[in-house]
DNA sequence: CTAATATTAAACCATTAGGTTAATTAACCA
DNA sequence: TGGTTAATTAACCTAATGGTTTAATATTAG
């Protein structure tokens, strides 16, 4: 058994899980309905086996009525995985300030003087 | 090829890539550095490995001196994840207060009352 | 009781992931 | 030049992942 985080990492690094939870962001639905739009791609056991990733890593919770099986999302390992990633928000907000420091300094450097020297690399995406 | 939030995702699902970025965290460190605190556990070959998931990744970037290989860590992708976990915040924020307003309203209805206001979302914390 | 519906289980297969050891590359030092 | 240090590559192994098809299990509806 692994740790929670990877646990819940490795749910998300999936398109189909991802698209799952996106679908029971919507509300409950049980397993046909989550399999439907996926249907074209894979089969219905492969959809029971995302749904069981996504359980077993305590994303969604099943219940039952009748033959259905009635899904819902659990936001409390999202928390947990949202919490570790915003301890690197310095990084990437840094990263920014850089980018806008970068260019302030092309923006004046533009403004100031006349030959521009071509070495930039396209920043743009 | 995946899409960059799987190899995101992925790469963060192993607790020797999660500690990886957390050294980087503190400071800029070459590989042989990073991979010190493993070398209990398993090969600099490993570590190595580990690296390129990070850095396929795009979560470091690897720079050259001399015959090392600094790493430093680059938060861009770390802020796609963020984001799009973000996302289901909805879900762990208020998932308490909807059980909290569920079973208000049930308590109401139970008791007969006349007043029940289903659609009060209070934003406790 | 039987048939249909909803879902899961079993058995299987190909690919990837995470590890190993041994060999190789590359840069520096003396 | 030759040895040492830093890191990667190659070849290999095992187990897990993501998919398949076929079969089984419940549960409801006639």
């Amino acid at each position: 058994m692994q740790d929670q985080l990877s646990l819940t990492f490795s749910a998300l690094a999936d398109p189909t899980r991802r698209a799952i939870l996106a679908q029971l962001s919507q509300g409950e639905a049980n397993v046909s309905d989550l399999a439907r739009p996926f249907l074209n791609e894979m089969s219905l056991p492969a959809v029971t086996k995302h749904l069981k990733v996504l359980e077993t890593a305590g994303l969604i919770t099943k219940t039952r009525d009748a033959q259905c099986r009635p899904c819902k999302l659990n936001g409390e390992n999202l928390k947990l995985a949202a919490d570790w990633v915003d301890q690197y928000r310095a990084f990437w907000e840094e990263s920014f300030d850089r980018l806008d420091l970068y260019l302030k300094t092309v923006i004046a450097e533009k403004k100031g003087k006349k030959n521009v020297r071509h070495k930039n690399k396209t920043t743009s995406k």
